[in-house]
DNA sequence: CGTGGTGTGTCAAACTATTGACATGACGCA
DNA sequence: TGCGTCATGTCAATAGTTTGACACACCACG
């Protein structure tokens, strides 16, 4: 059996599975607004930072800009997003939420903020603030 | 901008950076043995549980049992596991790691061990059992 | 006895995401 | 002024995953 997983191998197997859980109920609670987890990241990202470019929002979504680009087409497609024809210095362009969008964000944050309530319903402010600076040293220690 | 992020929030995009960051780590050291992160998470599963069966298999990795079982159609194909062609209790197939797949696995825990300390490194012992345990706290409210 | 419910394995289709490639435009630097 | 490098947007092909469906086999219960 000689399993000898060392509390770091653990700590990686439960990043994955408190990711993993925490991407089910945010796809439970997003799919009666018609939005997939990855879109709503991108709502958000275009939300906190309007006008971003598409590479941009893939690096911060963690997924390719192959793949921003194809859910942008598809944002763009249901009026969620605009997007400027011409492009700006790099050949990029802007990217814009439409009012649609922003009522709807607004609810999907509602019920994001559920999710996450949910998820440190236990856990006392002083000792969230600590795990979020310890795991953004494992962050660091990673890049 | 009304960003009003809360903590908790922030916390679930950290705790996505940081899986994502750890698998694409884990992805560059575990390519040049020819396994996928999928692929050694079942080996290593089947490792410590042996006799598996492929649903728990998918359970324990995360994804659906479809998956895991092209998953592992693959690894039949390669020698690296067997599968009992007769069915146990529940039509399930016990299936188990050849010995090459036993080498090749302990080369990539080695490889996974290198990637789990450089994301712990700079944590003492103790900080790093406490965030595991309030990590775990997470988890369990998100199910 | 049966019979509904549950768990398992597997196939096919749809979807999502990545990899690879290319054209375009900006920038630094000789 | 050229020229190499880099970043962006986009297309096509590929790989990986999920969803939906079906056939078995057990098991608890009437």
């Amino acid at each position: 059996m000689t399993q000898a997983t060392t509390i770091a191998e653990r700590l990686g197997v439960l990043i994955k599975e408190t990711q993993a859980l925490l991407h089910q109920r945010m796809d439970e609670r997003l799919r009666p607004l018609g939005l997939s987890v990855p879109q709503y990241a991108c709502l958000t990202a275009l939300h906190d930072t309007p006008g971003i470019t598409g590479s941009e929002l893939a690096r911060r979504t963690f997924v390719s800009r192959q793949s921003t680009n194809v859910l942008l087409q598809g944002l763009e497609k249901r009026g969620l997003i605009e997007r400027s024809p011409d492009s700006g210095p790099r050949r990029e362009r802007a990217t814009e939420l439409t009012p649609e969008a922003r009522s709807l964000l607004a609810r999907a944050r509602t019920q994001v903020a559920g999710v996450a309530d949910a998820m440190t319903e236990s856990l006392p402010a002083a000792e969230l603030r600590q795990l979020e600076a310890l795991l953004a040293r494992c962050r660091d220690g990673l890049r």
